[in-house]
RNA sequence: GUCCCCGUAGCUCAGUUGGAUAGAGCACAGCUUUCCUAAAGCUGGGGUCGCAGGUUCGAAUCCUGCCGGGGAUACCA
């Protein structure tokens, strides 16, 4: 994938008279003064029986000079090489210049298809804070999916349906009369459904009506249903504003509604299948073999429920797409629920069985606790960007003061969306991440912004000097801040596998900051020694790095993609 | 009770899948502004990697047991 470390494998592995398709891990040294990558000779030193040290020997006497390599010494029992710089430079240059937007990426996943269960909010409440991780890990799966050469499915799984939306209904019922839902309808609706939930508690006749109204909603009462899809469309709508301040579109939406008809034979299939028992009164799948609770499918009620609805709903994605792998992107306290329902599948021998993957992730908190909707006081997530881009657009009128208003407050939301974004994604999704305003508006060091101002100083460097960069000579490169750029700019496809291999997309977020301290310290060379600067005085020079910068741009572009991030020209 | 996740600098987090002297940012002390502008760079202090064992040439990383925090644990999603 790389020549250089082909170079590196085959030399110690024709060295030490190793099969070629040995592993040979490559890695970074320590200290960047040992080398530009290292091997360890410890694996191989039980197999050929020799000591390490004598190995690294054998390695470093088998070195030819010439070719990609430059330098093979042995320190120890590691193997360190340096690798030919000019030949490196040309070679990074060549890939990011040929790739543009598709470099760092690849075809592994060629003919295959994801299908990516993300954001899935209920309707009629608000997206809160806590949902951009699901809409934003999902997103930036969909793009790190699809930039390893996937046909990505993105799906909104909206929850639509069961005695809540009865609820909604029984209230609208009664004091609906008089509310204008075309204004900040879903603040309203959920004023609504509060207000039932409060009151059910002095009124017992109020939950028996909101179940009449859920089964006349299922009956398909016309009334019922116009009412609940007038719901569906008002929150949909205002979903849709905060998805596209996040650039977030989804290729499919269907809610849990869209599953009810298809629920029955699933259910049938697995009583065929003699897997489904009575127990307390449920009609449940037994899952003691592997250690997890029954999973109810039918209530005592009569009634279905969510494992019901997510046996359908795969069923319902296999027949559409061929799936051959089903993320979903739900947080950590589901996982029993996925465990469960992935084991019916299984037992039933579901053809796609085994595809599906519970992508989760550690859950918002505010002061140590979990965020309760319910409880009302949720910080919503379009406040949070918002507050964001305002306070951003002060920061840009104060540091370019000749930027118009228009162009400002454009930056200004891409900056600021990507402060909030960025703050999530940088994160190993398996941790809880604890709300914290500070945190969030903070536009120094480690985030977007950061990232995002590396990339507009490269765009305004290279758009003023203007240069031809397909004339530039790779060979003028070759200071340690160049050289360590340039390594760095080679990492991306592998990073790009990673995040997919591991369903993380924080390794590109990871990634892009490295990339841009190595810029941004190679950059600041400039304010030293005026021969240093990118756009030197010396044109050939100042071409090359002018070349070398723009191939960071690049690589930063496309790495910010990945994440949901906009890369502006200038702010 | 059982199971899952987490515990690394005062705070927020990385740590190349077991490798050489554990790294960033924030905060703190100081220094540096004619390329996009300091939204930055450089220097410095700051660590028993929760604790105790074990596995081996070698452990923040793997195993076991504790301690502490969060979550789940059949008719909500």
């Amino acid at each position: 994938m790389n020549p250089f470390h082909d170079a590196i494998r085959a030399l110690v592995t024709s060295a030490l008279g190793l099969p070629a398709d040995t592993v040979v891990a490559i890695a970074t040294p320590p200290n960047p003064a040992m080398g530009d990558y290292t091997v360890a000779m410890f694996p191989f030193a039980k197999a050929l029986g020799a000591k390490p040290p004598e190995l690294a020997q054998r390695v470093t006497a088998a070195f030819a000079a010439g070719g990609a390599l430059s330098s093979v010494t042995a320190a120890g029992p590691f193997v360190n090489v340096r690798i030919s710089r000019p030949a490196f430079f040309a070679h990074v240059l060549g890939l990011v210049g040929a790739g543009r937007d598709s470099w760092g990426g690849n075809a592994d996943g060629a003919g295959k298809t994801v299908v990516i269960d993300y954001s899935s909010p209920n309707i009629s409440k608000h997206l809160a804070y806590h949902h951009i991780r699901s809409t934003m890990i999902g997103h930036s799966l969909c793009r790190i999916y699809a930039a390893n050469g996937w046909k990505t499915v993105g799906l909104n799984f909206l929850g639509d349906w069961g005695t809540t939306h009865g609820m909604l209904l029984a209230a609208w019922e009664r004091w609906g009369a008089g509310i204008d839902l075309a204004e900040d309808g879903v603040a309203k609706l959920n004023a609504l459904y509060v207000q039932f939930r409060a009151a059910m508690k002095e009124d017992a006749t109020l939950e028996p009506l909101a179940r009449t109204w859920f089964k006349r909603l299922e009956d398909g009462d016309a009334g019922a249903r116009d009412l609940w899809e007038r719901f569906r469309q008002v929150s949909l709508a205002e979903f849709e504003k905060v998805y596209s301040k996040l650039g977030v579109a989804f290729d499919a939406v269907r809610g849990e509604s869209y599953y009810e008809g298809k629920m029955q034979p699933v259910i049938d299939d697995l009583a065929a299948k003699g897997l489904l028992v009575e127990s307390e009164g449920a009609r449940v799948v037994d899952l003691t073999d592997r250690k997890l609770p029954p999973c109810i499918l039918v209530k005592s009620d009569g009634a279905t429920i969510y494992a019901t609805r997510d046996l359908a709903s795969a069923t319902d994605r296999w027949d559409s797409w061929h799936f051959d792998r089903a993320l979903y992107v739900v947080d950590k306290g589901q996982t029993v629920h996925f465990k469960q329902w992935f084991a019916v599948a299984e037992k039933a021998g579901w053809p796609f069985a085994g595809r599906m993957v519970h992508v989760q992730f550690g859950q918002v908190l505010f002061g140590g606790r979990k965020t309760s909707t319910r409880a009302g006081g949720a910080v919503l997530l379009h406040e949070v960007l918002d507050e964001a881009a305002k306070e951003i657009e002060a920061v840009i009128a104060e540091k370019n003061p000749s930027m118009t208003a228009d162009k400002r407050s454009e930056v200004a939301r891409q900056v600021g969306y990507g402060a909030i974004v960025y703050a999530d994604l940088s994160k190993l999704r398996s941790g809880d991440v604890e709300f914290d305003w500070e945190r969030l508006l903070s536009f120094e060091g480690d985030t977007g912004p950061f990232c995002q101002y590396q990339h507009a100083r490269i765009a305004s460097v290279v758009r003023k000097a203007g240069a031809d960069l397909s004339l530039a000579d790779a060979s003028l490169l070759g200071t340690e801040e160049e050289w360590r750029t340039a390594l760095l700019v080679a990492d991306f496809p592998q990073k790009v596998r990673d995040a997919c291999a591991k369903d993380e997309p924080s390794i590109v977020a990871t990634y892009a900051l490295d990339l841009c301290r190595a810029f941004s310290s190679w950059y600041a060379q400039g304010s030293k020694d005026a021969a240093l600067k990118v756009n030197c005085d010396d044109a050939p020079t100042a071409n090359a790095r002018l070349a070398l910068a723009s191939a960071v741009r690049q690589t930063l572009a496309n790495a910010l993609f990945l994440i949901g991030l906009a890369a502006p020209e200038e702010m």
